[in-house]
DNA sequence: CATGCAAATAATGTATACAAAAGTTGCATA
DNA sequence: TATGCAACTTTTGTATACATTATTTGCATG
């Protein structure tokens, strides 16, 4: 496969290994050897190993010494890391999008939400629920680059991505989507209407429940695993 | 030179191109061909591409499509973004570094400190300066560790990469090497004194009188500059 | 002398070959 | 049967070959 397609083919690999990760098929802690991914991937070492680098640098997977990768693991700690990361540099973000947003962004990211609502009623498909996700993924990376400070919209990114799985875990597994499409709407309501306070408030405290009922799950499922193994 | 050393090639390739990107070797700004550093390294591509794709994932050189990568422009924005999210995460590191820092970290702490003052007293090369630079860091990282969150000492991590640049131009050209040391000490202290408050805010106002001095280094040079073709 | 186009050159994208290390299997032995 | 060791297999680390695209060079032409 040779020099076809116009986006280098690991851009293509990265954005494949990362939604396997996400979307649990690759699960965490597995390793995961090159020649698996070429093959599933239909592409050469190169691209992948590649791919695999910049999945390390985003934390996805980590790097042991001469045996290559493992996804990394989803616990607790990492979960309490990334969102108490996220209502630090969350509030910021908006703290500089109030500063900054003009009616021109209010109105785009209205049309987010709204564009969040029509899926939500439209397509209950699990393809359209990792739609939805991903809309309201997108929605707070719209927000931190109202701020102008691209590097902090980059960081927002990273953490975005290592939010992934929990996010999926949550939304699914509580069926919190109403929840989030509700505290996304009062946050740019907050942010439209100028209210520092309120909006970085509102910003924190969706973290923060988001953060809270991702610790409940893991800790119901650690329960049942636990329960589990002390039958056996 | 197929697997002789222990460490994998592309970590030492990657630690001598940041440094030729960190010392100005590099130029802000200009392209770097693959071969060229292949031929400076001693090492084929495959190191020489994983290294720069790392470095691309720290922001060092950015990637242009089909011709490779060109080193980042070391800008008055790119300054302020950095300067301004360290502010934020530096402030963030220091308060969890108060809630638990132990007297051994103190003792660590403080002993680095002693490090650097020995250092600028008996070493007055340029390799000494650049490892008294490195010492400051070292302790803006292990305070950033202090607090157990790992995500965030990284995310420090990357934003110290992209201040060395800066970094170097203030220390060298502003001579404020001792203005660092002493610095460094009152935070310290602060942390020592678990005094959350004191500590935090000499934490923001290092940063930005490190962020202004600098900007004023990039004004003259920018002012010089447009005099110079002025003039032409 | 400037300019545009074609050939030459160089650089990246991808695949693959080969060496060294890690891991696995299986057999011999206690 | 358990165990240790040796051969085999797999996997990574590195180098390199080849195809394709970018860049440069140089010549012809206005």
């Amino acid at each position: 496969m040779n020099e076809i397609s116009q986006s280098p083919l690991r851009h293509s690999a990265y954005e494949a290994i990362k939604a396997m990760i996400v979307t649990g098929q690759l699960a965490p802690g597995r390793r995961v050897t090159e020649l698996d991914l070429c093959d599933q991937l239909q592409v050469s070492r190169t691209p992948v190993r590649e791919a695999l680098n910049r999945l390390q640098r985003d934390g996805l997977v980590v790097e042991r010494a001469r045996t290559g990768f493992a996804v990394v693991q989803f616990d607790e700690k990492m979960l309490r890391e990334v969102f108490d990361l996220r209502v630090e540099l969350d509030s910021y973000a908006t703290r500089l999008a109030v500063e900054n947003v003009t009616d021109d962004d209010v109105v785009s990211l209205v049309a987010l939400l709204d564009k969040c609502d029509d899926l939500a009623r439209t397509d209950p498909s699990p393809r359209g629920r990792l739609r939805e996700m991903e809309l309201g993924m997108d929605l707070h990376r719209q927000i931190a680059q109202l701020g102008g400070n691209t590097l902090l919209a980059e960081m927002l990114d990273g953490l975005l991505v290592k939010c992934q799985v929990y996010v999926w875990m949550e939304l699914t597994q509580l069926d919190e989507f109403s929840v989030a499409r509700a505290d996304h709407r009062l946050i740019v309501e907050a942010i439209a209407a100028r209210n520092t306070e309120l909006a970085v408030d509102r910003t924190c405290r969706h973290i923060r429940q988001s953060r809270d009922g991702i610790l409940g799950l893991l800790q119901v499922r650690r329960d049942m695993r636990e329960s589990y193994f002390s039958k056996a």
